[in-house]
DNA sequence: TTATTATTCATACACTTGTTTCAAACATAC
DNA sequence: GTATGTTTGAAACAAGTGTATGAATAATAA
């Protein structure tokens, strides 16, 4: 019956591994909580990835690549057809993110939510090799479709943004429970189209007086 | 020399303890390290805290309770005078947060932020009750001033600046870094209305058309 | 078959963790 | 002074951590 000799200690470990990282969080959980829900010896993990942080990157690595790749792609279509235009700029920086929860399930983008939240334990200089080649080509990508943003401004308000994404990566299952079910995010394209349509509008906004105080006109 | 017998132990690992853990994380920093940076016992903590998640509550409240009062307040004087616009309560929610760092210091800005972006390790109980009360009163401040955008939506986007939020306190200083000192954080008054500017567009948006795909006009 | 490689298994090793214990030092009141 | 309650001190505890080891097993090739 089965295909392969043993079916896929190595993916079951990817599997379990991406969901307690992702709802226990990286440094509370233990290699050996991994193995016994995952139903492998406890040393397949030290084999397989070399450490924990082996692990870690192989889980990471497994989902983010990916999605950057379909960022990139997205934003390539873009460029090719001379679109600059805000929405379509930002939705390429977002939408993969939502669709990696319907094709890799609900703990892929919580993990991500994490990383961008809350890198602990992790060595930023993984976040870097991550996310350095993406975060460079929006930044030129928004350079030239909030032209006239000053360079500070516009960098302020795209991290404004990746921090709004990340927190609905994370936590949107909580927002969940905690508007009773008013807020599901069951649909990922009006769940993209809000987002898109909040962040398009932050990102276009009149900026403030230079040094003033209350928000002239 | 010293005016006090004992120059305040359970200051010192509040501060200490304030330091690592918005730094290293909650989990990943040992009572340990802590005693030792701080220069005190290690059963002091035990001591003075009962345990490892009593001094992280007695961190948090120390900083928390506060800045939620001041929220509280401003959002009792703007009802007061029958304000509802979007700015100025965006504005309520936003400020506290960031004249905390003036007044409590970098790190206490810091772990606000990370408890928002991964409670890792905090029970859920403990976030409820540290913010339950505002969250509603906001809720209920921003129905006044966005009382065309569905419930739904609306909640929505709190949920986005709150994460724009978070991920600002917490990783300011990276984006400081990424942009080589470009983006600094040090002035408050322009960095609370550069966030503003960003929420209040956002907030104030045009929802997208519900079930639709391309955005409409 | 035999030889060889890849993988799994039980087990042990240092090491660190949060917590506890109990005596010593301190403050303060009588 | 003594007595009392509070805080600090050094050391130990049991439990859990990531990792390493070497034998057993499975798979594949000659």
């Amino acid at each position: 019956m089965n295909r392969t000799p043993v079916p896929g200690t190595k993916e079951k470990i990817l599997d379990t591994a991406e969901k307690l990282f992702a709802t226990e969080g990286y440094s509370v959980t233990s290699l050996r909580s991994i193995t016994s829900e995952a139903g492998v010896n406890l040393a397949a993990i030290n084999y397989h990835f070399k450490s924990k942080e082996g692990l870690l990157m192989a889980v990471l690595h497994r989902r983010i690549d990916p999605m950057n790749r379909e960022r990139l792609a997205m934003l390539d279509a873009l460029e090719a057809t001379g679109d600059h235009g805000v929405e379509p700029t930002v939705r390429a920086m977002l939408e993969p993110a939502f669709r990696m929860k319907e094709r890799d399930g609900e703990y892929s983008i919580r993990i991500l939510g994490k990383l961008h939240g809350d890198p602990a334990g992790v060595p930023p200089a993984v976040i870097t090799d991550l996310f350095s080649q993406v975060f460079a080509r929006f930044t030129a990508a928004f350079a030239k479709a909030l032209p006239n943003l000053a360079a500070e401004e516009r960098l302020w308000r795209l991290h404004f943004v990746l921090g709004a994404m990340a927190h609905t990566l994370v936590s949107a299952v909580k927002l969940e429970e905690l508007s009773c079910g008013l807020c599901n995010s069951a649909d990922t394209d009006t769940m993209v189209e809000r987002m898109v349509t909040f962040a398009a509008a932050g990102l276009t906004a009149t900026p403030p007086a230079p040094s003033g105080g209350e928000s002239g006109s």
